[in-house]
DNA sequence: ACAATAACTAACCGTTCGTTTAGTTAAAAA
DNA sequence: TTTTTAACTAAACGAACGGTTAGTTATTGT
């Protein structure tokens, strides 16, 4: 063998991730990524392959750290106040430390939606489709909805989910909370 | 005097409005909007200064466009009725020629919302706080709530639409119904 | 100690970006 | 008809983009 990594590849990809989550990926330029990273291009391109790449690596990673925020949303057990405590953890996050990058996946949503990328298509709708099984079982709990109340009422949420995550970008605490309060009134 | 121009000034703005509107100002580039408006970029630099200048007047054209539908909101005399029949107009020009690109306002927010860009700020908030005003107002009509309410439910409202425009880009027709009937049965 | 090899640096690639400008064309005023 | 001047065309500008590569450095196994 020869000379090892000067830097830890997951250490490196939480800072791309971040700085994809605050501007999305076109306004990232390869030059802020080697500012931000603390490793030039050449190492970029190594570990990750391309732009394209890392943003997909990117993407992962933030699906895996929010898997957290999901697992405890699946093994609740008080169906609309799951999901309701669900929207308030996905906010909270944002408000830690002063950075309002809203939902890393909403934003990508957004970015990407007149594109034909199949690979960032994919993983958008393998969160987004796992998020609405998660919120048509916690709706069932409540065994006197109706299928058709539940598929509504989800959709109403999924929507408002969306919204919230891009609202979270420009609002403060308190308008957000009103949101998520207001929301579940009538569920 | 000269030579007079050859293209009408509204009319290639127009153009340039619908290209910024549908990809956004970073996506949209001087070869597209050249394209689009079918004049060179010198005619679009001695008309609009340069691609900011052309963005903003864009921006305007497309406030006035739907200040139809503001000044009919503003008419109204239903209260909350009012207000969701002018939640289904925003999104109703969306569905006529199958460009499904939200609304110009909310996109330009979500674009520039971790910029300094003052020039756009001020069309934003303008925009905003001038729907927000209408909202109270036509919320005031039912003299029953409390300020408190109102102020609550302005807010609420205000995400919902900012949601709602977010959300017509990808949405279909029956999930942005559902959306807008199930967020006026919390009012 | 030394050869092998991967990690690194930095300069450079071709494109495309927004913007400018030299040169040409055409319409209005004289 | 001639002069003036603005509207036009098209080529070029420097900067920045994503991506590559030749050359150097450092760590490993032998």
């Amino acid at each position: 063998m020869a000379r090892t990594k000067q830097y830890n590849e997951e250490e490196v990809l939480e800072k791309a991730m971040n700085l994809f989550w605050k501007n999305g990926y076109e306004t990232t330029s390869m030059h802020m990524l080697e500012k931000e990273m603390g490793i030039n291009k050449f190492s970029i391109y190594s570990s990750f392959g391309n732009k394209h790449g890392l943003f997909l690596e990117s993407l992962k990673h933030y699906k895996s750290r929010v898997n957290t925020i999901l697992q405890k949303f699946k093994k609740g057990t008080k169906g609309v106040e799951d999901i309701k405590q669900f929207f308030y953890d996905s906010v909270s996050s944002n408000f830690k430390d002063d950075n309002l990058k809203g939902c890393f996946v909403t934003n990508t949503y957004n970015e990407f939606s007149e594109t034909e990328d199949e690979l960032i298509k994919e993983q958008m709708h393998s969160f987004m489709d796992n998020l609405k099984s998660i919120i048509i079982a916690k709706l069932k709990m409540d065994t006197t909805k109706t299928e058709d109340t539940v598929i509504k009422q989800a959709n109403y949420l999924l929507l408002a989910k969306h919204g919230l995550a891009a609202a979270a970008r420009v609002n403060t605490t308190q308008e957000i909370e009103d949101y998520i309060e207001m929301t579940f009134k009538n569920i």
